[in-house]
DNA sequence: GTCTATATTGTGATAGAC
DNA sequence: GTCTATCACAATATAGAC
């Protein structure tokens, strides 16, 4: 029901804002409170304590980072499709959500305890235990491949690891890669609209023989 | 001359553990004096303020990241060799610093004015100002091994992203691969060393028609 | 150079009126 | 539910003795 209005969903906005760019530990009560148009009591009222309003961004942020892979990677899918699916998915909701990967590159480095909560908010269950199946699935996949002679050996980890790494790290490091190559803002979106096209034909070129 | 237990780099070397540990918002300065054997006042002593002590540690972080691709990727190596160049140079010293991405990242994303003090503080020039002539030259050289059909046409910024990307992200990612993969500090030792052999032969054929 | 106070401000959290 | 006022303590920074 919940408008996009409430008090509550407009504290929840403000916070994620807030966070995001400030951190956990940079980010005050009262700047949260301004941007939502509140007062910092309010957001006791609501959240308790700026420990909880935290957590609730945090695992919202997770959630929008990690099921993606596992659901496209575990599908049925051929492993050209898989890659396609992989970078054009994380390239795009990415592009609306530039500062994820460094919010939550940056919680993660400075709270790693906090990587238990990843993925249970979202199914209930442990992040390692929902992607071992994919992992092994991926691995009998990739064996089906190379035996046909149309893929290199590589595990499944470390396909897994480069597919992340192309299509997460520009994110990641974009206040580094628009100082070092001199992007502004477009700039960037068209360095990021470059290797969508490029990156699926680069990756599968490594893989193949 | 500075002994290595000389009071000021003792000091130096508590603050790079914590502020790297913690971030720029969440180090304390007690934590440093701690660490260092120190009280709280001979921080300010060395170092006037809290700001002056975390621009000394991100300055010397970014001094250990940076120069090494610029002057990898500017030298007259050929492609193979600048390719194998820049991922053991990197796993290697990431390997060693594994918390240094991670840091980077993090306060870039938080406090991103801190750009414009990069490398100024190694070469006395703005980042992209160094990078130019490299990425330039890059750029021709790739031209020549694509004019001479011994590689597949690709600008030299999206070249060194994917570099950068496949070397430096999973030590940026620690936290959620080991999490994902279900691998202690040893077994992620493995997965990079794995990678420092495989990843050269990933790019090269990524990259040859 | 190094220490023990201490000043001063910032910050999360709560009480209580409306 | 929302506000103002305030508490309690954390944290940076400085003064001044040794």
């Amino acid at each position: 029901m919940a408008k996009d209005s409430d008090t509550e969903t407009r504290i929840l906005n403000a916070a994620r804002a807030v966070f995001i760019r400030r951190g956990t530990s940079g980010a005050r009560m009262q700047e949260i409170a301004e941007e939502a148009g509140v007062n910092q009591a309010l957001l006791h009222y609501y959240f308790r304590s700026k420990e909880r309003l935290s957590e609730a961004v945090f695992s919202e942020a997770a959630t929008r980072m990690f099921p993606m892979v596992i659901q496209i990677l575990g599908s049925d899918q051929t492993i050209e499709k898989k890659v396609e699916g992989i970078v054009t998915t994380y390239l795009d909701n990415m592009s609306r959500s530039p500062f994820l990967p460094g919010y939550l590159i940056s919680e993660l480095h400075h709270h790693p305890e906090r990587i238990h909560q990843l993925i249970r908010g979202v199914a209930g269950i442990e992040l390692s235990t929902a992607l071992k199946p994919v992992l092994d699935k991926l691995d009998k996949q990739i064996a089906t491949e190379v035996r046909a002679g149309r893929m290199r050996r590589i595990s499944a980890q470390q396909f897994m690891a480069n597919l992340i790494s192309l299509s997460v790290f520009p994110f990641a490091a974009q206040p580094m890669l628009r100082a070092a190559f001199g992007l502004d803002e477009d700039g960037f979106s068209k360095f990021i609209a470059v290797r969508k096209k490029e990156l699926p034909q680069f990756i599968m070129s490594a893989l193949t023989p």
